[in-house]
DNA sequence: GGTATATCGATAATCTATTATCGATATACC
DNA sequence: GGTATATCGATAATAGATTATCGATATACC
């Protein structure tokens, strides 16, 4: 446990803890490799191997505890304590993820969202207040906020992300379509719809289908 | 032109296409591979190989001709010719993705969206029409679609999976955060959107921020 | 026209990720 | 208690992706 991590190990944590989670609690005392390996599509020794990077093991012939596995991959992805994120643009998109309960189990709290139209301002229907971008800078700051989410448009994507990282913002969600540049310090992860619609895309259109496993 | 493609260059074709298309045509006649990587954060060398595979070359000293790698990478991607998708689950983000004008850019155009409360059925303020899931599988059939998107919360989700794919669906795009189980002939690609948080999470909770290049 | 240079493409080398192999061990059953 | 079996972890082998090297070529400039 807590060896270095590889990229594709990192993003199939969230997976396998979903499914971990959705189990019944009370039969499912212990799973296999195998077994969640096959719940999700991945083959057991890729899963083992995963798994060796945040749990300190299972037993031979009965497997992790379940219980024990969720905890741990909760806790190396830092799920267990809560990060609080701002949101910029309350369009359709900035709305759906503002109310969107489901962060909350990833350990994502959203304070607010932010919009350059002062008309949608105010409480949204999901309880979370939107307020006017010059109020930002100083909420990021006052609150010490890390994280920072984009759902503005790619014309104004740029100018919001400097806007963020001027208020101190250390990592940034982004789902405008467009590349942004951020300085070395600060994270970015690009939301990239465009690439699974290419994935899909090409599959269909080359019925063959020779990139299963996606 | 034209060879096997790995995934990741797949996913990456979106990128630069979003990128050259937002270049001012007149001015950029050419671009070369070392201005587009450095655009978008790529080495040059990769963008080369990644081109490789749907353009049939640039020249020596002069770079690609702009307008014949749009061409080449959506033709490549099917981006020319319209794929209909319908979409189920009406939701917040159901109907973000329903208004969403840029899909037609990907050649992508939601027909319809489906959803089990007929209380939100009729006409979406997008203009899209939402129906009530029982007309779902005839329409599908008559028209031929070959896409489904599921917006749908998780605990439907497999159940709306088996109604596209009844209803003759060969192409899932899966919002919902649950593992779907499909046919081998159907393709499945799954938005994760909390694999991506954990990246975010991961790189926040150890500042040290080892993994730049996401 | 000749030379310098930016850029290309192909091949090779490195790095990363996945899959296979094998010995070890905890439980179940006789 | 002894043996069979499911499962594990570690190491090795394979496959896949990225990066480096190098020779070739189109344009620009003298």
């Amino acid at each position: 446990m807590a060896k270095a991590i590889s990229m594709q190990t990192l993003q199939r944590l969230p997976l396998y803890l979903q499914h971990l989670r959705a189990l019944p609690s009370e039969k499912e005392k212990n799973i296999s490799a195998k077994a969640l390996g096959n719940a999700l599509g991945f083959g057991e020794i890729q899963v083992r191997k995963d798994l060796s990077s945040v749990s300190d093991g299972g037993k031979p012939k009965v497997g992790y505890c379940t219980k024990e596995l969720i905890r741990d991959i909760e806790g190396y992805l830092g799920y267990d304590n809560v990060n609080d994120a701002i949101l910029v643009g309350a369009g359709k998109l900035g709305k759906a993820l503002l109310s969107y309960q489901g962060f909350r189990a990833y350990g994502l709290n959203i304070v607010a969202g932010f919009d350059c139209d002062s008309e949608i301002c105010g409480a949204d229907d999901s309880g979370k207040q939107i307020l006017p971008l010059s109020k930002m800078e100083n909420l990021c700051k006052r609150m010490k906020i890390e994280l920072g989410i984009i759902t503005v448009p790619a014309s104004e994507a740029q100018k919001v992300c400097d806007s963020l990282v001027a208020s101190g913002i250390k990592a940034i969600w982004n789902f405008a379509p467009i590349h942004l540049i951020v300085p070395k310090d600060v994270i970015l992860k690009n939301e990239n719809i465009a690439a699974s619609l290419a994935v899909l895309s090409k599959n269909l259109s080359q019925k063959e289908s020779l990139l299963q496993q996606i």
